[in-house]
RNA sequence: GCCCCCGUGGCGGAAUUGGUAGACGCGCCAGACUCAAAAUCUGGUUCCUGCAAGGGAGUGUCUGUUCGAGUCAGACCGGGGGCACCA
């Protein structure tokens, strides 16, 4: 028998689907629509492990739903800006566009041998003018109804390279890139405003139940509702003007009367205006604002404060005069920028007022403490108790008194419940080359005007360099200069780029209609969203899944789409991980590089240095464990890359990636090929037809119930994402088949349970599975045959085995008729002999059945 | 610090959701084929004890609920992830 050719195989059927368009998906059909899709790759050049597992899962969901009937949306796209072509175009001086492009094909060149079953005619690029400019279309009707603005708001500012910094490109408080001390500067800026949807985003979580938990709870916690109340603090004194008060967010009204103090942010408006006549407040702020955000500045800063000699009155109760800080531990932009400060009820408070030698009043008893001599030590208490030292708040419960005095502050007009959010707007600026330009002129005359949609898109200019620090085009010697589309007077471009997580927000609505003259087409969005499953990695958990669910609600608000939610279920993967290894030095070493000796050992080939084994890691360059996929694709075919990558590991775990885990895979195809093909042989010319059997052999029933076993269980197992189960179970069904049955019905058996195994390998190994059934004489194309479906009269069994215990422990199983009465198992257990010396001289109290499962004798 | 998830053979992992722990694969061991090797096929493979039949232990640790616990509850230990001065 010769052997299977993988290499050759593959090209071929990949060329077959590729003349049939047979991934080609209509955008209407009778058959119910289903739109799968991975997270588009950013091209940076080399295909990874990585994305061959997140697109063969994709591609075994895809095939499978089209052998299901449905119409299958399946595209593939490129994130294509981004920073990284920037670098490489400081670097090396190449074109970003012309790296990007070249990157792009190189892919998709390593992505087509994969045989994934993507419509590649709905293929786009983040960095073509004929997408980007749609996304400054959207960009501009956001603007005419709100949700895109221009506020003034701090960044971090690398001095060196002349750019903004997004919080985790700055390390212990430098510049990623450039090392230099990143500062904090206020730069006006464009922002989407993903607030308005704060509470939505929120609740709508809930209904997101084909979504992992896990992600779900990061969103919530992302998005971060706290419950709680303003409260207005009037200012002493006149200050500022009669009825001057500064507003405060809580989400422990209940210890308003354990207030000892009131502090405001270094950016608070009040602060500001203080600091204007007071140069030692203005320098305090400034102190304030180098501290930075970093987390190890956060950590290890005290809690520090500038007294501004103001008081505030305890809006409650008996007149109190509270003073009024400005503190480093107050954020500007959370709440209100300013708090009331109850030291015994909060670490932070305490921190504080034992600093500045404040008053620690308790008003929140703990369960089993005494009002009179309760006190507060170095820890705050931040549980529940009885209300005391609170007027009318005491004896009352921690919820009680906050229901209490909400009421209250709303009576008197002192303050009002409020929820607040952690979320805040999404600053959407970049001062970068390689993206969207903001499609936005500033006029000194007409102020900010909008580029008029004929003139879209805002295309980048191809000239840019690269030599200096800074946004190219912003140094760019014409490209910013334009007439004022509204005056016709000399005006200038915005030269800020759109963040990428804009491009990324919408693709999938792109998707459904790549072509179209307008952002979407309307009809076939509503015919293929949303997503029905979106696979991808955890990293995008929160801010890309929480920014498309804003786009689509922000698409929806302007009428192009008639949902909100665009991603019904979602799957996140795991990371493919290698072996590392490093040198005595500590040094990393490619695995290539290591060579085992006869005693165990591992040294370098290169050095003869000893090399140990580390730990596992997600591959990556710099720890040297990556693996190319494209070589391996070569050596041992695609189908066994994907058979490997689908087996063992479940899709949502780590996947370790091993050299002798992709040769048992591979083995598999030849075994698989081996024994169809043995199969083939021992039937002969005929093909009977399982339907025609009158009769079937005891061994040929078991085959045949062992066969629809098999599709119920990877049906099942392909919808619940649990592939490396269905790949098991396509193991037990090729281990049972290499002995063959015999009989009457045996011929018809065999065909059967050879047919089905092809059939059920095909959304993992498609082109094995395809040239298999080429060989079983079929004249049709697998990838567009339906599933096999399971006969239900197989899947019950007439006999079973059950568990018989003597005192929970297991002694010996007997078979019984499937649903036999009670009397009758339990006397058969009973009756066996190992049952009766599990017994031996003990009294039996008490026999459990449950029925089918186990026989539990409970022995005195 | 707060929130969440996970601990099962030498390894990756199954276990119908409270009912025969270890499916399936990798690795390893033995056998067959071969002059030999590779490939392939067959069998074995949780640990302890025993020639064997068998017996005992066993799902991170300890306690509990139950006729019965990998599965439920509590405490602890270990690993991973997210958020982090969010009032």
């Amino acid at each position: 028998m010769e052997r299977y050719n993988a290499a050759v195989a593959e090209a071929r059927w990949q060329e077959i689907w590729d003349e049939q368009k047979v991934f080609e998906a209509p955008d209407d059909s009778d058959k119910p629509k289903y739109y799968v899709l991975e997270m588009f790759p950013y091209p940076s050049g080399r295909a990874h492990m990585g994305h061959v597992r997140n697109y063969t899962l994709g591609d075994v969901v895809a095939r499978y739903r089209m052998a299901r009937g449905y119409n299958v949306l399946h595209p593939m796209g490129w994130d294509a800006f981004g920073m990284p072509a920037e670098n490489a175009a400081i670097e090396s001086g190449v074109h970003p566009a012309i790296w990007t492009r070249q990157n792009i094909d190189h892919m998709r060149a390593q992505f087509k041998p994969l045989g994934l079953s993507v419509d590649w005619g709905r293929e786009l690029a983040t960095c073509d003018p004929e997408y980007y400019g749609k996304e400054q279309a959207i960009f501009l009707e956001l603007l005419e109804i709100g949700l895109a603005y221009r506020k003034e708001a701090w960044v971090n500012w690398d001095p060196v390279d002349h750019t903004v910094l997004a919080n985790e490109q700055v390390i212990d408080g430098k510049g990623w890139r450039s090392g230099a001390p990143v500062e904090r500067r206020k730069l006006t800026h464009w922002f989407f405003r993903i607030t308005e949807f704060a509470a939505d985003l929120l609740d709508a979580l809930k209904g997101l139940d084909r979504w992992p938990e896990k992600v779900r709870l990061m969103q919530a916690n992302w998005i971060g509702r706290s419950e709680g109340a303003r409260v207005f603090f009037p200012l002493e004194g006149g200050v500022g003007g009669e009825g001057r008060k500064i507003e405060v967010f809580t989400t422990r009204p209940d210890t308003l009367f354990g207030a000892s103090f009131c502090a405001l942010a270094a950016d608070h408006p009040l602060s500001l205006e203080l600091a204007g006549n007071d140069p030692d407040l203005a320098e305090f702020i400034e102190e304030c604002r180098k501290l930075g955000n970093t987390a190890e500045a956060i950590e290890t800063a005290e809690k520090r404060g500038y007294d501004t000699g103001l008081t505030v009155a305890r809006p409650v109760g008996e007149p109190v005069s509270l003073p009024l800080y400005v503190a480093n531990f107050v954020l500007m932009d959370y709440g209100t920028g300013a708090i009331f400060g109850c030291p015994a009820h909060d670490q932070r408070d305490l921190d504080f007022a034992r600093k500045y030698d404040l008053p620690v009043p308790p008003v929140v008893i703990p369960p089993g403490e005494d009002a009179a001599d309760f006190s507060i030590g170095d820890e705050a208490y931040t549980g529940e108790g009885l209300l005391a030292n609170s007027d009318f708040l005491d004896g009352l419960s921690s919820a009680e008194a906050i229901t209490r005095v909400i009421a209250h502050l709303e009576e008197n007009d002192l303050g009002k419940g409020a929820i607040t959010y952690r979320l805040r707007d999404w600053g959407v600026s970049r001062q970068r080359y390689w993206g969207a330009p903001v499609p936005i002129i500033h006029c000194d005359k007409c102020g900010v005007v909008p580029v008029p949609k004929d003139q879209l898109p805002v295309t980048l200019p191809e000239d840019a360099t690269f030599d200096k620090p800074g946004n190219p085009l912003d140094h760019h010697p014409t490209w910013k200069h334009v007439d004022c589309p509204k005056c016709g007077g000399k005006a200038t471009r915005d030269t800020d780029t759109l963040d990428t997580f804009v491009d990324s927000s919408w693709y999938f609505m792109r998707y459904c209609s790549p072509r179209d003259e307008g952002i979407l087409d309307k009809k076939a969005a509503a015919y293929w969203l949303p997503v029905d499953q979106y696979i991808g990695g955890v990293e995008h958990a929160i801010l890309h899944l929480l920014y498309s669910r804003f786009f689509t609600r922000a698409l929806r608000k302007l009428g192009y789409v008639d949902l909100d939610e665009p991603f019904e279920g979602l799957f996140t993967q795991g990371m493919v991980t290698h072996v590392t290894y490093k040198d005595e030095d500590g040094a990393w070493v490619f695995p290539e590089n290591v060579e085992k000796k006869p005693d165990g050992s591992l040294v370098r080939v290169d050095n003869g240095k000893t090399v140990s084994k580390g730990r596992l890691e997600a591959m990556s360059k710099s720890k040297k464990n990556v693996v190319d996929p494209t070589p391996i694709v070569e050596q041992y075919g695609a189908d066994a890359v994907r058979w490997f990558i689908l087996s063992d590991s479940p899709p949502e775990r780590d996947l370790l990636w091993s050299e002798s885990g992709i040769e048992g895979a591979w083995r598999f195809t030849h075994r698989l090929w081996r024994l169809v093909l043995e199969n083939i042989e021992l039937l002969g010319d005929s093909r009977p037809e399982i339907a025609k059997a009158s009769e079937f052999s005891a061994s040929a029933t078991a085959l045949r119930q062992l066969t629809h076993r098999t599709i119920d269980g990877i049906t099942g197992d392909i919808e619940a994402f649990h592939i490396n189960k269905a790949v098991a179970r396509i193991y037990e069904l090729a281990n049972a088949l290499g002995s063959r049955p015999d009989g009457p019905g045996a011929e018809a058996a065999l065909l059967e349970a050879t047919e089905c195994i092809v059939r059920l390998t095909a959304p993992m190994m498609p082109h094995l599975a395809e040239e298999l059934w080429a060989a079983l004489g079929h004249k049709t194309l697998l990838v567009q045959e339906p599933w096999p479906v399971a006969d239900p009269a197989l899947l019950a069994r007439d006999v079973v085995t059950m568990a018989v215990q003597v005192a929970g422990k297991l002694r010996d199983t007997i078979e019984v008729e499937l649903d036999a009465d009670r009397e009758a198992v339990e006397s058969l257990a009973l009756a066996s002999y190992k049952v009766q010396k599990a017994i031996g001289d003990g009294v039996v109290r008490k026999v459990i059945v449950v029925p089918n499962r186990i026989v539990n004798i409970v022995v005195g």
